[in-house]
DNA sequence: GTTGTGACATTAT
DNA sequence: CATAATGCCACAA
């Protein structure tokens, strides 16, 4: 295993525990945090929309929202996450109104009859993750 | 070691 | 509405 900074696709592989070079027992490595994100990601029904901090809360990480947005970035692509059920806090996309990744989130919502007014999806779509 | 940068959130002003 | 201050923490340099 490539210790340094090889893909982390790689590292994260989809059920692999591997903590790879950790020293210690379990923390150091956060695969089990991005794992668990990951899963409730996968949770959000189609048509719906959930939050980072939300996603971070309802996997146990409360107050690490960034680290959602971590764990959908590093995300291997044959996983197929619908990361574009996650906005940011207020439904709020929260990439650049001009960018691609805008545009393609926008349009895979879109897709599934989410309802978005300049960027931003209808309250009655965020999910409630407690719920399901 | 330190610093800066994020697919962020919350609270206060 | 907007901005700033914090908190958060993984990662790259």
């Amino acid at each position: 295993m490539a210790s340094s900074s090889k893909a982390y696709s790689e590292l994260f592989l989809p059920l692999g525990l591997k903590s790879s070079r950790s020293r210690h027992p379990l923390p150091v490595n956060d695969n089990r945090a991005i794992q668990a994100i990951w899963e409730m990601v996968c949770r959000i029904p189609c048509g719906q929309v959930s939050t980072y901090g939300a996603v971070a809360r309802a996997a146990g990480l409360p107050g690490r929202a960034r680290l959602t947005g971590f764990a959908l970035r590093i995300a291997p692509k044959d996983l197929n996450l619908p990361w574009h059920r996650v906005v940011g806090a207020g439904g709020r996309i929260v990439f650049p109104k001009s960018s691609v990744q805008h545009r393609e989130q926008a349009k895979l919502l879109r897709a599934e009859g989410v309802v978005l007014n300049d960027g931003r999806v209808m309250r009655s779509s965020i999910a409630d993750l407690e719920q399901i």
